[in-house]
DNA sequence: TTATATGCGATTAATTTTGTCGTATATAAT
DNA sequence: ATTATATACGACAAAATTAATCGCATATAA
């Protein structure tokens, strides 16, 4: 439980690593993927999710890959963890509405504090941070 | 990602259902799941596990059900959902030293950063404060 | 003696996460 | 032009985790 998932991590690994080569460098997956023993494939996709996203670009064909396109001072961690994964948060009913015990169920406001705290944490700290 | 899983959800609303009732009074696991829509052998089984951990105490027979028999003001969050859940973290490698990657992974100080502010956040948080 | 509670292991179901495969498209290099 | 190598993307499958159920045992108040 609280974990980050692989995606994420996969993804802030590549991220670091293009942040760390030269600047103006295309990166490709498959070079990252080996390096750092992350599946090729999968790497690829959330690449591409990335590039979709606005945080890379893509560079199609050979000698192609990804080089970081924003600035990651500006791109705070939830905002990038949400891109990823969507709508984060310690319950689901802090995103979603429906939840069948919300009447009756005790601990909203207490854990909610909590839940505050953390988004509060990743919002106040930029991928920048992370990468750099 | 990030989620706190209901087992701990359901140890909390039991807890706080508890604390909120008059000081010595048993409540069975039956009662409180009827109450919050909680299957009732799963909450059994997590108060079972609260009681071996000598949170609450459980009383045997009809009329039995468990107390809180712990002080709540001295478990921290920490504690009590590793209690429940085993270790923390928002990784993996930060509770288990053999992930292949290790030598290669590039973000275990950054993420490790976070990651120490959350489990601060959960170590000086009391279980008390979530339930009163 | 009975009804109702906890105790606990085994098992199953559901969900989420992780990874693979195949095929299409773009493009640099030869 | 052809080839090799990269991204693009949807479908699928495997694995892992989480959630829930079942059955039977024991304790005990009524």
């Amino acid at each position: 439980m609280l974990k980050i998932t692989r995606k994420v991590e996969y993804a802030l690994i590549a991220l670091r690593h293009m942040q760390h080569s030269s600047k103006g460098t295309v990166t490709s997956a498959k070079v990252i993927a080996k390096q750092y023993g992350i599946p090729q494939h999968l790497l690829a996709k959330i690449l591409q999710q990335m590039a979709k996203d606005n945080v890379v670009k893509a560079i199609q064909g050979p000698t192609g890959g990804y080089k970081i396109s924003a600035d990651l001072h500006q791109i705070s961690l939830k905002d990038f963890f949400e891109k990823l994964e969507g709508p984060l948060g310690l319950m689901d009913c802090y995103s979603n509405s429906d939840c069948v015990q919300m009447k009756s169920c005790n601990n909203l406001t207490p854990i909610q504090r909590i839940n505050q705290n953390m988004m509060d944490m990743f919002s106040n700290t930029s991928l920048q941070e992370i990468t750099q």
